[in-house]
DNA sequence: CTGTTAGCGCATTCAA
DNA sequence: TTGAATGCGCTAACAG
């Protein structure tokens, strides 16, 4: 591997110079310039990111902080952000660390301190986020793929759940809905302050009791079962029940089921509408309407958020709350009022299953 | 931020001695030792990790490949590589950087030569995969998750889809099903060269041949529509069909659903095997008999088979092919002979759904 | 046991 | 337009 001095000598030149035909800071005649690319290409000179990294200051390297796996389980969505933002930050000359690190953990702030890494991605921030604090006591470059309660002075990008939910409402208010039933995240997740959870929670409640329909909650894990599991027990407990908004990608085909398994004809019977990424809507037999999640696109936001904030682009922090599509497909229609069945014809299924 | 001189200076120590202290690579008294920490406390000092590494000529960095994010959309398998691979590389003490790349780019090869990355992990590997070649030509540390045709001194993990299939096939024939039908990769998939589309499709013909059954085979892109349609097709094509293999998480659902809507009962009717994660196999109300597909094993593994590499734990390159476990669940039993049912009860679902 | 010194490969300041 | 020299923060001989 060559060095810098290598190809200086090769080319009868000083190292600066070198250095500035790589650079371009300062003028270099035609003819010296020539001489040292030619000798770079002899020698199949590439510079070492490393050193110049030491001696610029900058390390060009961003850190991702992954969810621990352990707590929630990943949704497409989380790793649509995932993959997004390494394209990007990839695309805007910079490195994207993943890192893996309890939530409460803040050896994240060595890492910043050492000048490894030149700034943080986070997602997955509750309400009162002890990361959050930590970063910006110390001034340290972060974005935030969600929001606290407090942003103050933070470049974030979130989806606007109150908008969201409150265009789910709309929508199913205005083909007659009267009362809607929301699969929401698990409670414990409520209590922890999870900003989408209490977003999306309240935002309904609000737009429910504004619209004068009833509305009625129910949240669990984010499984395929458990919401197949709530969508039923709800299907039998409340007879009025015409409508269900669904807020992650993974309750959608258990919700359905539960739906289906009652008897009930989707969107002759009963209205399905979710808050989810438009490649999660697309259930076997049936296209679901959505508020398009927008995730790949918050993933490169983030990125750039950072990242320009690095480059000095953007000095005043920016928020993005972006407010999703209404993209209606299949699942939603006119409300009619349920005949009195709380289980039917597709029921055996599940018996017969033994 | 304190720099090591300044950590010796108010220890009253040199440089070096300090530099010891931290490394451990030689014998300090425990006077000066205590000293040089007490001085680290007061100054806050976080050693710069970039600096160890150009004068250590090691940045302890290793970079994973994601698969283009346009070509195969990304499975939940996928995921698991990546999150677990990241786990256990940040508990082996390095960092994760996460790249996108064409997977026929070798401008990778660049970093490597930087020597800002020591080594690669790479997934979603072909049978003949460029990649492999420049890098083993290049002598660079690399692990596979996957496998090429040719892996002669490659360290790799992999799921071993001969057994994987083979198993399927034995389990299902034990049930005495005679008729299977493999739900599988896109076509184009078996034609680039894609290991695991090309090793079970063969390893299933050859299953079937051995066991004297008829097999039938029928590719498609990752999505439970996809995979609905292709199942759909095979039953009413294919009365005599009493079961099917899916080897993609991402056509369970539409399979099983298929199924259903053609009025068989799972496993009464109809038996499904997966050759997917547990955790995919788990749909709202059926439980589908897997062979485990162990993708945080072998996201682990793949990290560690690279870092044992760079640290020069394992000298010879290692390979781990992997046997899947055979889980029982409720949607695989004895083979009954099929009414002669197309399509039935369920059918009018999709007709219904405008 | 401890101090001195010379790099790692590059950017950059100061001269020329 | 170019060269020489200094330093980024640390490791690792080499002395003592």
């Amino acid at each position: 591997m060559a060095t810098m001095s290598d190809v200086a000598k090769r080319a009868g030149v000083a190292l600066s110079t070198v250095s500035h035909a790589l650079s371009g800071k300062r003028p270099i005649s035609e003819e010296t310039k020539r001489r040292i690319f030619q000798a770079m290409a002899d020698l199949d000179y590439q510079p070492h990111a490393l050193a110049r990294s030491l001696a610029t200051r900058h390390s060009r390297i961003v850190a991702l902080l992954l969810p621990p796996s352990n707590s929630t389980t990943l949704l497409e969505s989380q790793f649509t952000f995932v993959a997004s933002a390494a394209e990007t930050v990839r695309q805007m000359g910079y490195n994207l660390l993943l890192w893996t690190a309890p939530a409460h953990d803040l050896e994240i702030l060595q890492m910043l301190q050492q000048g490894f890494v030149e700034g943080l991605i986070l997602m997955e921030v509750s309400l009162h986020d002890v990361r959050v604090e930590a970063l910006k006591v110390r001034g340290y470059p972060f974005s935030l793929i969600g929001r606290c309660e407090d942003n103050d002075g933070i470049s974030l990008v979130d989806l606007d759940f109150e908008d969201a939910l409150q265009q789910a409402v709309a929508h199913l208010a205005g083909l007659g809905h009267q009362t809607i039933g929301l699969v929401s995240h698990f409670p414990a997740l409520v209590d922890s302050g999870y900003g989408p959870a209490v977003r999306s929670l309240r935002s309904f409640q609000s737009a429910v009791k504004t619209l004068g329909l009833s509305g009625i909650v129910r949240g669990c894990q984010a499984t395929p079962q458990d919401g197949y599991e709530v969508a039923r027990a709800l299907l039998v407990e409340q007879p009025a029940l015409t409508a269900f908004i669904v807020v992650l990608d993974a309750h959608l085909s258990g919700v359905v089921q539960a739906v289906w398994e009652a008897g009930l004809h989707i969107p002759e019977d009963f209205s399905i509408i979710g808050v989810i990424a438009p490649r999660s809507a697309h259930l076997p037999t049936l296209a679901v309407t959505t508020l398009d999640f927008p995730a790949a696109d918050m993933g490169r936001i983030g990125a750039e958020l950072l990242i320009k904030q690095l480059t000095g682009e953007a000095i005043q922090p920016q928020q993005f709350v972006l407010r999703p599509a209404l993209t209606v497909r299949q699942s939603t229609g006119p409300a009619h009022k349920r005949e009195g069945i709380g289980s039917a014809k597709g029921g055996d299924r599940r018996e017969s299953a033994t």
